[in-house]
DNA sequence: CAATAGTTTAGAACTACTCTAAATAGGAAC
DNA sequence: GTTCCTATTTAGAGTAGTTCTAAACTATTG
């Protein structure tokens, strides 16, 4: 009974995105994409989730929590975000939006894109498509 | 004769900016800053800028180099750019403008920000001031 | 030109990952 | 269930990009 209470929603995502629902997939899958799981969107790092997991019991190793974040990013789970040199983010939140970064504190916040508007940006050469546009609002410490 | 010869313009940029102008920091000024040294804006890596210099017969150490970078861009000769994981870029170009980020290549183009309007962005939260807005538009190849 | 404080350097160290090859574990077939 | 096969996981080695350290060097001041 134990083994299988919940709801096997991140079961059957899994196996939808043709990922094998192992022990430490469907464990990371709850904690990053269950319900209730955390607030979110959240912006977590490989480094971070390793020992969230740890501390929720989840025997993982770091090459398997990169790995996992990456296949669920191929998936479309989650979205990698890189706005300065140091470790990736991997965000929960997957409709339009940009972020502010708080460079002082490494903090990530998401802005709802619906608001934003950016106009005036060229059309993509030739042969090649828009992936995406990222809109960064890089925030300080007031000065003075 | 030889050793003073060009003008001293770089000299002085690093003077003014309390950089004590070492053989090392004018000659690699001139590289990057120096008129008619390189097509310009140019997006340059510190390992690139490393062979750059060898090519060029400074004799330079890669730490150097990075001291060299971060000094620069903290007096205002260059801007550093992360876009992904990966090395980062350094930009020679000081006026404000964007990026057209190629995926498949990693080459970085500028967009000039005169064109680009970005409306709808929530204020800066208390206590913070914004840096700096960075719009990236990531191309890909197209497919089909 | 000597003193001194800022610079440079080689090499070690470090961070954030990625790879490798062996052990393990889903899941289909019986 | 048991067997088999392949996907997955893992520890640990390896790598890229960058920073640190402590000693050697050099631009400037007196």
């Amino acid at each position: 009974m134990a083994l299988l209470t919940g709801t096997s929603t991140e079961l059957d995502r899994l196996r939808t995105a043709g990922l094998r629902p192992t022990r430490q997939r469907v464990a990371l899958a709850r904690l990053l994409l269950g319900p209730g799981a955390h607030p979110r969107p959240r912006h977590v790092t490989a480094e971070a989730l390793h020992i969230e997991a740890a501390r929720a019991g989840i025997k993982v190793s770091l090459a398997t929590i990169y790995n996992t974040l990456h296949q669920f990013t191929g998936a479309g789970f989650l979205r990698e975000v890189v706005v300065d040199s140091g470790p990736s983010y991997f965000d929960t939140n997957l409709g339009e939006h940009h972020h502010l970064y708080f460079e002082d504190t490494g903090e990530l916040r998401d802005v709802d894109a619906a608001n934003v508007r950016v106009t005036g940006l060229p059309a993509a050469p030739r042969g090649t498509e828009v992936a995406r546009v990222d809109v960064v609002v890089r925030l300080r410490h007031r000065k003075g």
